[in-house]
DNA sequence: AGCCGATATGCAATTGTTTGCATAAATTTC
DNA sequence: GAAATTTATGCAAACAATTGCATATCGGCT
């Protein structure tokens, strides 16, 4: 029930096509919600349907229409109720976790832990990246920025946690080696 | 594909019934993997024809039969399997970042991030007390627990890190009220 | 005796998401 | 000039998960 509102953030930042949108889904807003191209095109023409937005189609000849879809007053409506209700708690779903708890093969944890870290790593080093570029100050962040700077906090917040997690996992496998 | 592995993993520990199942996925193994008693019942009894898993049936009366079940051979084996590929990176899907992300109505969001504190509080705190009481000394921990204490302190380290967050969020938004 | 909560199982419908496939022009690279 | 990648859209099938409903007994409380 949440990807339709995080498409409405998104096109209420800048309208878009449904290929740009994917983009943004696999990038920027992608960090906190994932979406493929496929699941995108199809909630984009209900959305449509039901009016929250609009889409603008440009010919291109033997190809399909491009379509560019903008957000409508329902849309912005719509996004201001979802706001304003309180968020459902996340689901945790934690592969990881349930590999753990299970403890069947401590060098596959072990694999698997090295890799999770480095990945964390990866994500993290993007993420202070992009606070050191876009937020060098953080008391001088304009007002507009200011939800996508505390939704970068928190990107780089889990970061740091589940790499603590995975270090830990890793020391007490490699102590235990002994 | 993995509430299959979690039911594994919990079987492993202890042969159960589908309701007994349901509660431990509102308990114990419940914060790493939500599952609903429906799903449960449905999973299991796909794991069943496969044979992942064995049912033993007591009758009683009127009511439909009380089955209690336990992991198999080849429950095991594919347990042992799974464990041996790598997991996948969990799928990031936050509510409440996109909710910042689009930062409509901050009042909404404090309120939010507000109760979101509360909640990871009491979560951390419970498991805190898990900790304490189960793993009073980690160098005393049981080559049987190591899992399943790992996986606690994986969700001691994810509360702490959105504890963390939601408090810069709040923090934000009241010194942005001035 | 009556009510409530716990025990115990499950079907059905719907919604949400992934995966595989398909098409086709424009642009960049070798 | 050929080949690969990017731009751009979408259908269909399968799988995963949620929500609503239904049933029935047992034990404890009032």
């Amino acid at each position: 029930m949440a990807i339709e509102h995080a498409i409405l953030v998104s096109l209420s930042e800048k309208s878009a096509t449904g290929y740009d949108l994917a983009r943004r889904f696999d990038a920027s807003i992608g960090h906190f919600w994932r979406a493929t191209h496929q699941q995108i095109y199809k909630v984009l023409a209900r959305m449509d349907e039901q009016g929250w937005v609009k889409s603008e189609a440009t010919k291109r000849g033997g190809r399909l229409d491009k379509k560019t879809y903008s957000i409508t007053d329902p849309g912005a409506k719509e996004l201001l109720r979802w706001t304003q209700s309180p968020s459902s708690p996340e689901v945790m779903r934690s592969d990881f976790a349930v590999k753990l708890r299970g403890f069947v093969d401590s060098d596959s944890i072990r694999e698997d832990a090295t890799t999770r870290l480095e990945s964390y790593r990866e994500m993290l080093a993007f993420y202070e990246e992009s606070e050191r570029k876009f937020y060098p100050d953080p008391a001088k962040i304009k007002d507009s920025a200011r939800g996508a700077y505390l939704a970068l906090r928190g990107g780089i917040l889990l970061a740091q946690g589940n790499i603590a997690w995975c270090e830990e996992v890793l020391a007490e496998l490699n102590s235990e080696r002994r």
